[in-house]
Parts: structure tokens; C-alpha cells; sequence
DNA sequence: GTCTTAGATGCGACTCATTTGCAACTGGAA
DNA sequence: TTCCAGTTGCAAATGAGTCGCATCTAAGAC
């Protein structure tokens, strides 16, 4: 189960300037935090990365970064089921969506695509008559390592 | 898209039973109200509504006892796209897994029970050698009756 | 290059959901 | 009826996320 590490980096970037979109220097730092990790990072992770490539960025801006990038659609928001606290992760949206998975007793957080998982979205946008615009799809149970230790 | 309500209605109480959990007057109260509600209820409905039938109940009670019902696998936590908030709404966790729809202009919530669903975890318990105790899959987007207007 | 200003920032104080420590209370087994 | 582990209410703490405001700056216009 690979990453789906198929965007260029900069890419969100070059995202932020087709639309308009202002770019600073705190903007910088935290747009080259999201595309160059590999992990999902939370708020504050996020924060204190940001601040190694620019010692000046707030939390708050961070926020507000957050924001404006899920509302462009850019990021998704986890909760990975909250094996980790209550707080929220986020990663950069690539061009397939795929599921999340927890291992309760590790903490380890795998990745699957799958093509029945499109075909679900498929059936509710067309039985249900739903536009989907952002879907998540969480699980939590024990890895394959786990489950006989458990 | 109607609710799976297939269950008996004391179903939550009798599990406290059967487990040799402690049953008190305020559980009693909450666990009622969680057995009856045909809405998703976050922590401060499910206090209000817990008080009416007990007015002792504190919010730190009813915290600890969805954290028990949690561990204990009988209710399910939902962010529902966090579309009207942060904070976690919670439902009777019943036979059948569904799928939540949130609409993200009319704040509708639509639940939705598939095959494909059932296909899917099947497919992520045997590709990844993984053994699901929770999932959740939870939808953003526009409704039927939204698409048009929006 | 300089001017200009809408939009972005840092800061600190705030909100709101959830948790915790503790002394008092109670369900239910013996 | 007693007993005590488990449960509760209360009040205070925590922690994620938000907001108001004075200041700053990116980037288009000149």
C-alpha cells in the first residue's frame, strides 16, 4: 500500500497562483511543509515545522491556512479515528481518493485505494441523487501484525 | 433512505446487564435517551435530553458514559463534516453499517445502507489482513434537492 | 522604482468541547 | 445490613480552534 505520491511538489503552490491567491512567506513555509511530508500531520506539528523554514509563522496563520485550503478543496481532513487525541490531521488531496485505516493496538495508520471504494461513491451519487464533494472513509481495527499478538 | 431501526428497545440496558456493567439512575436516563432518539444527538442534546428524565445528570456523566458505550462497541461517533461544528454527534451502533451524507447547504444528514459498502470492507479485511472493528464513512456534498439551486 | 491598499499577519484573549481530581454517594454482592 | 469498588457532581483544568485588532506586506497601478 504506497503512498499515492504522484503530484509534482510545488504544486500547491502553482495552485495558489492560477487562482489568485496571495502568497507570503508564512504561506510559503507551510504550502512546503504539506507538500514535502510524508506523514499526516496535525496542527501543531504543522506549526512547528512551518516555523523551522520561517520562525515567524503563527499558529493562527496556520489555522487560517488550514482553512483556506480545504476550502479550495486542496487538503483532506482526518480524524483517524482519534487514536491520537481528539485533534485533526491533514494531507494534501492527490488525484484518488483512498481509505484510512488505524490499527487500534500499534497506532500504525495505513493507506488502500480501491476501485470498489469508487464504486460505492458511484452508486450513492446515482441512487441517492448526491453530489459528492468531499468523502471519508475511516477505519479502525488491528493491522496484520496485530491481530495475533492481540 | 429510512433509519435501520431494527433493534428491540432496551437493547442498550440489557447489554449493561449481560456484561455486568453497573446500572444507575443517571446511565439509566442517558441510556434511554440514546435508545429512543430517531436524531443524531451530540453530548449537550443528549445531557438536555437526559435531564428531563433525571435532572441529576451532569455533562461530565454523560462524557463518561458515551466514552463507556464507545469501548464497549454500542454506539457510534460521528463528525458529520463537522457541518455544524466541532463537536461529535453519536448514534445506537445497530446491525448494519450505513453511510452518512451530509449536505452542505441545507445541513441535511442522509444515511444510506449498501451492498457495496459490505463488498468494500470485505475486500480491505482480506487485501490488507486487516480485521475491522469500527469504520465510518461519511459523505460532504450536495443533496437532491440542493444540486439545482446551488 | 514608488505608491497604494486589500488582504494577511502576530498577538493575546476568547470560546467551546471534553477531561480530570476529588470528596461524597450508591448499587448490588455477600 | 453492611461494605466497598465503582460512580457521581462539582469545579477547575485542558486543549483545539477562533477572533478582534493594530500592524504589516504582496503585488498591481503608475
Amino acid at each position: 500500500m504506497p503512498l499515492p505520491q504522484t503530484e509534482m511538489p510545488g504544486r500547491l503552490q502553482a495552485h495558489f497562483a492560477d487562482r489568485g491567491i496571495r502568497m507570503t512567506q508564512q504561506r510559503r513555509a507551510i504550502l512546503r511543509v504539506m507538500e514535502t511530508t510524508t506523514k499526516h500531520l496535525d496542527a501543531a506539528q504543522l506549526l512547528r515545522k512551518a516555523q523551522r523554514l520561517d520562525a515567524s509563522v503563527d499558529r493562527s496563520t496556520v489555522y487560517r491556512t488550514l482553512k483556506l485550503l480545504k476550502r479550495h478543496g486542496l487538503i483532506d481532513e482526518l480524524d483517524l479515528m482519534h487514536i491520537h487525541g481528539e485533534g485533526h490531521y491533514y494531507e494534501r488531496k492527490l488525484n484518488r481518493d483512498h481509505i484510512h485505516m488505524a490499527c487500534l493496538r500499534c497506532g500504525k495508520i495505513m493507506e488502500f485505494v480501491s476501485d470498489i471504494f469508487e464504486k460505492l461513491k458511484g452508486q450513492v451519487e446515482k441512487d441517492c441523487r448526491f453530489r459528492i464533494v468531499v468523502s471519508r472513509l475511516e477505519i479502525g481495527g488491528y493491522c496484520a501484525a496485530c491481530r495475533g499478538a492481540e
